[in-house]
DNA sequence: CAATAATTTTAATGAAGATTAAAATAATGC
DNA sequence: GCATTATTTTAATCTTCATTAAAATTATTG
């Protein structure tokens, strides 16, 4: 995560990506917490101990911060994706692993993310590319199953069904999830393996 | 569901309550598609051939609106619940058809079910029923996890977080879901047995 | 420390869209 | 068909924030 090549980046702009950073984290928060039409700019900035209008001196209007909170949310998915088919195994193996760090990534530190509910209200540009971060990562999730299948780890199934039940699922743990650290231990613990339990061939 | 003892409702008032329900149904399809602040009143009214004022008639006000779509959604979630158990057979059989009838309901005529992103900019009052309805649905599962549990047709698992998978992926197809007959017959087909493959015992 | 750049605030402005009131139309019952 | 009730529309109004501009403050750099 927090990409950029490094070096080449000034004091003042680390602080600035930083800052802005803690801003999509408070802004997930609310829209998570009070949706996102019951959250104004100032709910956000308070969370911040700023007043709302110096939230756009980091984004041009609400709807960009919508946008980076989306766009945050499909990074933090794509860097578990990353990371699991980096670790080798069998196909049913590597979606364990890839739950299991999504999860992570969710519900601790690098929590809370955003529930993409307001794609539709975003501009053309912003919902294009956040559907198209979307539908890659339920590629990739999806050609994770079909390698589980062609290895025998998975038994056969409907890989696009099979994705949408998963990811949905995974999807939704932002609605009930708010924090709580317990939880949060619990959901790692045993959502991995429950997402998973159908899956096996066998 | 339409529940109201019958005979005692005069014609003006079915057709009051038949009118508002085809209400219900719009905004709940333009609140999936388009979100709740992307929504505006005349969305939804364009969708039934009226004019925005119009629903004034049948709701006090947005919020009320949005509100009934979560009664109604919850209706929904509790009458699968009751024909399921009311079928009897062993808990997991019990959990299938209720996944089946829900299914059904959501993605079939009773549909365009709302997904449930903006309880907290409810009205106290309705705030905190909504989210009774839907704390007494997911106990209702939890029980029938439980049940199956007891009669051996389920193996032991944490119900809490099981129920929470489960119902989290149930709650997100509205979300990529939006009428496709060809799509709801696969949901049909497709969703009870994945949700479910994990939970039988060994 | 002085000068410049980076942040944040104060104080307006503005716009979208929810809401209302009154008038118009359509339906129903006698 | 007339009177009454139910439904819808037209035409404002009203509110809530998002947004902006200018000023104030804080940090950085030479």
């Amino acid at each position: 995560m927090e990409s950029a090549s490094p070096g080449t980046e000034s004091p003042v702009d680390t602080r600035f990506r930083l800052k802005r950073n803690r801003m999509l984290k408070a802004a997930a928060h609310c829209f998570n917490l009070k949706g996102y039409s019951g959250t104004s700019l100032k709910d956000v900035a308070d969370l911040l101990g700023l007043t709302d209008a110096a939230l756009y001196y980091y984004v041009r209007n609400k709807q960009e911060l919508v946008y980076l909170c989306y766009v945050r949310a499909a990074d933090v998915g794509r860097e578990a994706m990353q990371r699991a088919i980096g670790d080798g195994e069998n196909g049913l193996e590597t979606v364990r692993r890839y739950l299991r760090y999504h999860i992570e990534y969710m519900v601790g530190s690098q929590g809370p993310v955003a529930i993409m509910s307001e794609i539709p209200s975003l501009k053309p540009a912003h919902r294009t590319e956040v559907l198209e971060l979307s539908r890659k990562h339920s590629a990739a999730f999806e050609a994770l199953l079909e390698r589980g299948i062609a290895d025998g780890s998975i038994a056969s199934c409907d890989v696009r069904m099979t994705g949408n039940a998963i990811m949905g699922s995974l999807n939704w743990i932002p609605k009930w999830f708010h924090g709580d650290p317990a939880v949060a231990e619990k959901i790692v613990d045993e959502f991995p393996r429950i997402l998973s339990a159908g899956l096996a061939a066998r």
